[in-house]
RNA sequence: GGGCCGUUAGCUCAGCGGUAGAGCAGUUGACUCUUAAUCAAUUGGUCGAAGGUUCAAUCCCUUCACGGCCCA
């Protein structure tokens, strides 16, 4: 047997690389796209899932060609395993000199390495320990893998590297290409849902003059041929709400949004949002259809409606539970009516409890909303809606019509975290132009986040935008919930990390 | 932005002032039924980077880079 590989050659890329030329050299085609699979792995397991040994080798199945990674090999001098997996299941197959020829089983064992591309054709057979096997009669190497592997036991570990290596990650840690199909899946389901519903997909742009419909920081760019600059959008709703004043009744877009802010387990600069917009509808409505949509959405995915995460069953089945903010930080917060009577009051209560105090202190609403989130936020595991919202903090939503200083908002809170936004939306442009007012006010101050002016917008809302509610779901934090992963970049593929020097 | 922690072989990790270690992967040999195969031998390191302290630094100190967790 001839050994391309000499003991002092003891580069591991260089190994590869020598094995790849002996496979040429022995007639191989280099990076051929002349084979192509006639089953996966998931399909023939299943097919003789019932096949005992003798069956298989009393009735020969037909002959099938494989095509994927070689993921773990075990040599047994005229007899080799190997594991292919394909990314629908992993099949094991095996080489022997007797079932293709002597040829046929050097050269695989001679130039093929663990993350190799193969294509493989045999029949099905069973070993005498009873697993299921494809019997290699003749292979080809499709993708030379020219970098060694992980440890094929603890697999890629090192997070950094899981990030900047996606790719290897995905098939080292086959759990993690799981993540992603049920992203995926749950997205689907989404759109699914809502195209039931009568909404209309549609795209709005990403490069705005003006980031507006949230508060946040955009990212800036330009474009050269018209010398503009140009911001990546923080949101879509203001685009999606000119929708309904064209007079589109029910709009979403699955929205990649933009905010240059800092990096958490719960934030990336670059994410997903769902907002929808319906027209005719108020809060109420916008809440309930999305009870039904996440009820629904979790179902499909998992066969029922409680959803493990973290040490946790959040049950979707239920009723959603609906507090006031007010009555939320009386209920769990320990606050007293009292204590909610002033800005003064609200401040020496808040301190004694802990909560750390901004200086210049905020106005009441803000504080009111700081409080909540230090002292609430973390206790609502099961799925709450939060309503009411002080006005100095939703400068597009209708205000409440009994509650002065109050909005028609309410948040979606589900294992201790915001998970979408639901409004009654402001359709009264004399009020809209007030609000936008107010956050020039903010700008002027020097607040980076406060909502620019826009003027188109308020010329679309004089024209007449029909009463509608909109909602804005974080579809990252949902996957991150689904798929029961504890941070927003295990569920994103390709993370923003900074440039290794 | 702040605090704490990490960065050692391709991977997973020990070592923590005195010549750099293991398992897996790799290489060589044995082996026709393995399942993290086994057995024997063996290659592989700028110990993240740069300064400093010391007779001597992977180890102690400083700065920097990248990452993780928590907080903002």
């Amino acid at each position: 047997m001839q050994t391309p590989a000499t003991p002092e050659f003891s580069d591991l890329i260089a190994q590869r690389q020598h094995k790849f030329a002996e496979y040429l050299k022995r007639g191989g085609e280099r990076y051929p796209n002349t084979v192509a699979p006639t089953a996966t792995t998931a399909e023939l397991a299943e097919r003789y899932a019932n096949s005992d040994k003798e069956t298989l080798i009393g009735t020969p199945t037909p002959s099938y060609t494989l095509a994927g990674r070689i993921m773990a090999l075990r040599l047994f001098g005229k007899l080799l395993f190997a594991q292919l997996q394909d990314g629908v299941g992993r099949l094991q197959i095996s080489l022997s000199v007797d079932v293709s020829s002597p040829e046929v089983f050097a050269l695989f064992n001679d130039c093929i390495d663990l993350g190799d591309w193969v294509a493989v054709s045999g029949r099905m057979g069973r070993t005498n320990k009873g697993e299921l096997t494809l019997q290699v009669e003749s292979f080809t190497l499709l993708a030379k893998c020219h970098h060694p592997l992980p440890d094929k036991w603890h697999g890629l570990e090192d997070v950094e590297a899981r990030y900047r290596q996606r790719y290897l990650d995905m098939f080292i840690n086959p759990e993690v290409s799981q993540v992603f199909i049920t992203r995926s899946k749950m997205i689907s389901a989404i759109r699914r849902f809502l195209d039931s519903n009568g909404f209309l997909e549609v795209e709005t742009p990403i490069l705005q003059l003006q980031a507006g419909g949230a508060t946040a920081r955009p990212f800036h760019t330009h474009h050269n041929a018209l010398d503009l600059p140009l911001n990546l959008r923080i949101a879509p709703e203001l685009f999606l709400k000119r929708l309904l004043v064209g007079g589109l009744p029910r709009v979403y877009e699955l929205s990649r949004n933009f905010r240059n802010e800092g990096i958490s387990t719960k934030h990336n600069p670059e994410f997903t949002m769902l907002e929808w917009y319906m027209a005719y509808a108020d809060r109420e409505q916008v809440m309930a259809l999305m009870e039904a949509m996440l009820r629904q959405v979790v179902t499909e995915l998992q066969g029922h409606a409680q959803l493990p995460y973290a040490e946790h069953l959040i049950d979707f089945a239920k009723p959603f539970t609906r507090l006031t903010m007010r009555e939320s930080l009386l209920a769990l917060a320990g606050f007293s009516e009292a204590d909610l009577a002033t800005i003064d009051t609200l401040a020496a209560a808040a301190k004694l409890k802990k909560v750390e105090l901004p200086k210049p202190l905020p106005s009441y609403g803000e504080l009111f909303q700081l409080c909540f989130e230090t002292l609430v936020e973390p206790q609502l595991i099961q799925p709450t809606f939060i309503l009411d919202y002080p006005i100095e903090t939703s400068p597009l939503v209708r205000q409440h019509p009994n509650r002065p200083g109050w909005v028609q908002r309410a948040e979606l809170y589900i294992a201790g975290r915001e998970h979408g936004e639901f409004y009654s939306e402001l359709n009264d442009p004399t009020d809209q132009r007030a609000r936008f007012e107010a956050q020039r006010t903010k700008a002027q101050a020097g607040d980076k986040e406060a909502m620019p002016f826009d003027e188109d917008f308020l010329h679309a809302l004089e024209l007449g935008m029909p009463p509608a509610g909109g909602i804005g779901l974080g579809i990252d934090r949902l996957a991150m919930l689904l798929t029961n992963q504890p941070s927003i970049r295990d569920v994103i593929l390709f993370p923003l990390l900074r440039p290794k020097s």
